[in-house]
DNA sequence: AACACAAATGCAATCGATTGCAATGATATT
DNA sequence: AATATCATTGCAATCGATTGCATTTGTGTT
């Protein structure tokens, strides 16, 4: 059965009775070959199960049809690959590749390649990056950008940052949510984030816009800097809220990891949600319709972020130029904002 | 700054005054070129920032050290990319890759492409595969082993399957749980799961051990058919269960996310848990410390998984003979069974 | 019949690192 | 001094698909 002897091309060609060229032209639907021997061709390539060898192919066309997902890996924020909302960017984003034919190569960054340009561009192991977390390791990126390597980024837009980015409208999605709070009479709403990381900061602007455009004074006792995670949302809220003895009647979270976190601290000293305390928090991920009360959130649209990541990230590689690119949000409302 | 012309190992070579082979073999460590040489070879390497072409290298060498992760998706089951545990396997497996020099493809397994062999094995893609989610499409499977592809699968091992499988022990995992829960008196436990998922399969068989070790009756009413998702456990816990008026005192449920489905429905009801109703799931998923109750479940040893997979692939690859592995779980209590 | 032109195919160079084998030079042995 | 041995290095073939250019064959035009 198998013979492990793999087939080639010159194989094919030799049964087909035509050179290389005209199998190679043949199986990539080249305008060049006559339709008859196209056909017979891909019959045999079809009984004989041959796959042309990529690696000659990328070797030859340097390319390689492949785009490398960096996952930048901040030790202190937690092993983001928990991170439900990532992963569901990394689907649709895999779903996006996968149909436009592109392989995806996948690599948690920790500190072990820091030359991202050669490992990945230099090394012809992918033809351009996706980075997700720009967190605050703008160097690399910079660095990238200065060897002109094709690369996109999630998340938000820095001020006159050298790379096209797409991400999501922090700033309208925190707005609009913490308007909704104190459109419900809310008057004291702590924000739990850290706004080190680009897109918590976004976050943090629309959370002070919604003060300013209410007339509400901003308090910063009320900024809880909080690490994305379960665990210090549920830290600092014991700590820097109730423990702090900081008066707040509403909490807009930065993940809704955070958001869950503290609800459980919440709920521990029987601060009743949402009668007392309001909470919202962002990514809409899948538990937040599953907890108690159901969270109210601001969902991330996942499956036009990753169309939007690898769309413009082929322009790139075509040589076009592209603009940042900003994804509309929305605010779901659930049990922990119903009165 | 960018002169856009890649550097090659010739350009290298003429700096050093030595010929491509000792440059190759000089970065490569070889211990056939003399050290002086080695050194200042590095440091030219160094200096101009060259990275040997890896297409070029993949193609001669017929290796790739890329390994093909390839996440099995039935659409029936949910998006499984959004299963928090697949991606902390996920991430572990991308770890230990690193470690050992790897790089990992990947791949959310829709139609698109049926012949796995023909693309990443003949296509010299990737030396091997790991595959994530056996489901019933078992026959692609068979057809790998049958060409000897060099691949291992996490899941469980099922009846004489023809390839190599690192999976937790579901069996054992499932028993205990069940007869914590028989211990603390609760005599009707229910069982949530899809059987023909061989994971849950174990688990139900651990369930059913539980029982026959108990002398505790089997009632079919009892096994509801669910698939992984929350929204499933909801939907069958309230049809199933309470709206099929089937008396139980606490749940087995073969996932977190299907037990938090559960969890969401009985606290509608007012059921209380784990006063009324003890339940447990299986995963340990961040959530289920962050759930009110927090979730009683059955840990599974992440890390070692990804260790496991990786090390034994390279084996395989390294044409050595391996075993099945199966790795011990472990039993977390939490609120939703404390009494 | 002679020529122009198009369609289909083949030839052969090419991509860049690796590696078996041969060659070189240096040192040790008799 | 001749030879054996070892450590380094270079030579050149090799991996297999792609593609610019040349060639062949077929059709149409005058």
């Amino acid at each position: 059965m198998s013979s492990n002897k793999k087939i080639t091309m010159e194989d094919i060609a030799q049964m087909a009775g035509v050179s290389r060229a005209t199998v190679s032209r043949a199986l990539r639907d080249s305008s060049l070959v006559n339709e008859g021997t196209r056909k017979r061709v891909k019959e045999l390539a079809q009984k004989y199960n041959f796959a042309p060898n990529i690696a000659a192919r990328n070797f030859r066309t340097r390319k390689t049809f492949t785009i490398a997902v960096v996952i930048m890996v901040d030790a202190k924020w937690g092993h983001e690959l928990s991170n439900a909302f990532l992963m569901a960017l990394l689907g649709s984003i895999a779903d996006e590749a996968s149909h436009t034919g592109y392989d995806l190569l996948l690599a948690t960054h920790h500190k072990e390649i820091d030359d991202l340009y050669g490992y990945y561009i230099e090394g012809r192991r992918a033809d351009g990056l996706i980075i997700i977390g720009q967190g605050r390791e703008d160097e690399r990126l910079t660095i990238l950008a200065e060897k002109q390597a094709p690369f996109i980024v999630w998340g938000a837009p820095v001020l006159k940052q050298p790379y096209p980015v797409v991400g999501s409208d922090n700033i309208q999605g925190a707005k609009v949510a913490v308007k909704s709070l104190i459109k419900q009479g809310r008057k004291r709403v702590a924000f739990m984030g850290n706004t080190l990381h680009p897109e918590v900061y976004d976050r943090y602007k629309g959370y002070k816009q919604a003060l300013e455009d209410t007339n509400l004074p901003y308090d910063p006792n009320l900024y809880i800097v909080t690490d994305f995670s379960q665990e210090d949302g549920y830290q600092q809220c014991d700590q820097k809220l109730i423990g702090a003895d900081v008066e707040f009647d509403a909490i807009f979270a930065a993940s809704d990891s955070i958001a869950l976190g503290a609800l459980k601290k919440l709920k521990e000293i029987d601060y009743s949600v949402p009668d007392k305390i309001a909470l919202i928090g962002f990514d809409d991920s899948p538990i937040s319709l599953y907890c108690d009360p159901a969270l109210t959130t601001v969902r991330q649209n996942v499956k036009l972020a990753g169309e939007y990541l690898i769309r413009n990230l082929l322009r790139i590689l075509n040589k076009e130029q592209i603009d940042d690119q900003i994804i509309m949000t929305e605010l779901i409302e659930r049990g922990t904002t119903m009165s």
